[in-house]
DNA sequence: CGTGTTTGACCCGCGC
DNA sequence: GCGCGGGTCAAACACG
């Protein structure tokens, strides 16, 4: 709100980590890192152009010189050739905020309160015992056309609303799945109106359901991440993040050849991940997703 | 008819 | 306590 960049997310407690400076959002500007390497996929017809991921339990600073377009839903390959440039990246789990939210809120919360609920259930009452739950957030920040960007998972709009100090307005979306909780909000930039500013809040207690050209991951491609689907909804959040890097690392590694550059706010480019550098992957890869 | 969107009303948290 | 603003609900509506 003090910020109009982001007006609404410096008043939640979720998002102390992103509104710290402008880096904090995970702000590709020319990057073709796709949302599937975050378990959420981003097919190129959904029209957007430039990507950026915020995970709020992660401090990143990217900068990427490529310009290739993202081939469509060819997940894996264009994954592999893109050009993922981690520059700065600082772990934040141990978040106390962020691991109260995870770890003691219950994720089921939301969607039995409305389940439980029944027909003759006054809408007070309802209110009432429906406690607003803040699950872990994080945004991408994507140059787009299309507000809604297909991410492999379906989603209904439940509202909209005028944002303050913005002259678009914020829509609402729930995954349609009646057991996911996961939610995300759209909303344009004040400052520039062509990003797309999305937010998850929540995890998906599915795999995707929208593409039969691919889903998550190829299956050419064993995937840590798949083994964990059977997994009970309420994973740690930073699981994602865990596998985001994971992702990231695997792919710089993968690259043949990858740029390096000093970022115009002095961040040197990293172009690879040492998994034997506990200072990052230590803290956040599990011995056990890494590569040997 | 099923699914998704629109939109006004309502609720809630927070700052004053 | 009050007002503001964000977030959600749910009826009406649109669409395939």
């Amino acid at each position: 709100m003090n910020d109009p960049k982001d007006p609404d997310l410096s008043n939640d407690s979720a998002w102390r980590e992103l509104t710290a400076s402008d880096s904090d959002f995970f702000y590709r500007d020319t990057s073709n890192i796709l949302l599937s390497d975050f378990a959420w996929n981003l097919p190129a017809s959904s029209g957007f152009t430039q990507t950026a991921v915020v995970p709020s339990s992660i401090t990143t600073t990217t900068t990427s010189k490529t310009d290739q377009p993202i081939p469509p839903s060819s997940c894996s390959s264009s994954a592999a050739a893109a050009s993922v440039t981690v520059t700065e990246v600082s772990t934040n789990f141990n978040n106390p905020s962020a691991a109260t939210s995870s770890s003691s809120e219950d994720p089921t919360e939301n969607s039995t309160a409305s389940a439980a609920q029944t027909p003759e259930t006054p809408k007070k009452e309802k209110k009432k015992a429906q406690k607003r739950i803040r699950q872990q957030r994080f945004a991408f920040m994507t140059k787009s056309d299309v507000d809604n960007l297909e991410d492999g998972y379906r989603w209904r709009k439940y509202g909209q609303k005028a944002v303050k100090n913005s002259q678009f307005p914020r829509s609402y979306y729930r995954c349609t799945n009646t057991r996911c909780t996961v939610k995300k909000r759209v909303e344009r930039s004040s400052e520039d109106p062509s990003i797309v500013i999305t937010t998850y809040e929540g995890q998906h207690c599915h795999q995707t359901v929208g593409f039969p050209r691919g889903g998550i991951f190829p299956a050419h491609e064993p995937h840590n991440f798949t083994s964990h689907h059977h997994l009970p909804p309420p994973l740690p959040n930073h699981y994602y993040y865990q596998e985001l890097l994971h992702q990231i690392h695997r792919e710089n590694t993968s690259l043949p050849q990858l740029p390096q550059s000093t970022t115009e706010d002095g961040h040197v480019a990293v172009s690879s991940i040492n998994p034997s550098e506990e200072g990052l992957l230590g803290d956040i890869v599990p011995q056990t997703m890494r590569n040997p």
